[in-house]
DNA sequence: CGCCTTTGACCCGCGC
DNA sequence: GCGCGGGTCAAAGGCG
């Protein structure tokens, strides 16, 4: 209802070069999906090599996603309030090939928790959008067999503008909007 | 001074 | 009914 502003996450496409990733399964609205524009470069860690659903990356993992999904969408201690926010909690999932287990996509996340799990060497992070009317939330896990790859799972849609993005994309619609004008 | 990371404990769902 | 695995919270410490 009141999320997926979709003007935001429009321009968001397309910064990312269009390569929107379909909903999660199973998602028959879709409602824009999850429009996760990496920013390559970005990120002061500087070898950042972010290969997002562009060249070798794999959005694949849908499989495992839906797996993910089944799981559950409420948790959290004895408060009763759901996480998920009654919604359907969209998740979008992919690999990136990066040393930075955090790539910067341009939104402020804040460590929440670490897990060890059984599949993986590698703890698994969990990060949450530090907006607080955004409750997005974001699982961090480096794959046990090539370390380089990092597989980062969002859950939900941030519900404001990305204040980067738009610094980054301000003068572009600029002249977009010149453009159109003539 | 404020924000973020770290770490241990707690809780819940699912499978056996 | 019990145990396991996974997810989240909360407090303390560190850093910019």
């Amino acid at each position: 209802m009141a999320l997926s502003p979709a003007g935001d996450w429009a321009a968001s496409l397309l910064l990312s070069g269009g390569s929107a990733a379909a909903g999660l399964g199973g998602d028959p609205a879709g409602s824009g999906g999850g429009g996760m524009a990496a920013a390559a470069e970005s990120s002061g860690g500087g070898s950042s090599t972010v290969t997002t659903a562009g060249g070798s990356s794999s959005v694949t993992e849908a499989t495992t996603t839906t797996k993910l999904l089944q799981g559950s969408a409420r948790r959290g201690r004895g408060n009763g309030k759901k996480a998920g926010g009654g919604g359907r909690t969209p998740r979008f999932a992919f690999h990136t090939r990066s040393e930075n287990d955090v790539l910067d996509d341009g939104y402020r996340w804040r460590k929440y928790g670490q897990k060890a799990v059984k599949n993986s060497d590698f703890p698994r992070s969990y990060y949450r959008c530090t907006h607080h009317t955004c409750n997005v939330k974001k699982q961090v896990q480096r794959l046990a067999k090539d370390r380089g790859i990092v597989v980062t799972t969002y859950e939900g849609v941030h519900n404001h503008p990305c204040e980067k993005l738009m610094e980054a994309l301000s003068p572009i619609l600029r002249q977009l909007q010149l453009l159109s004008q003539l």
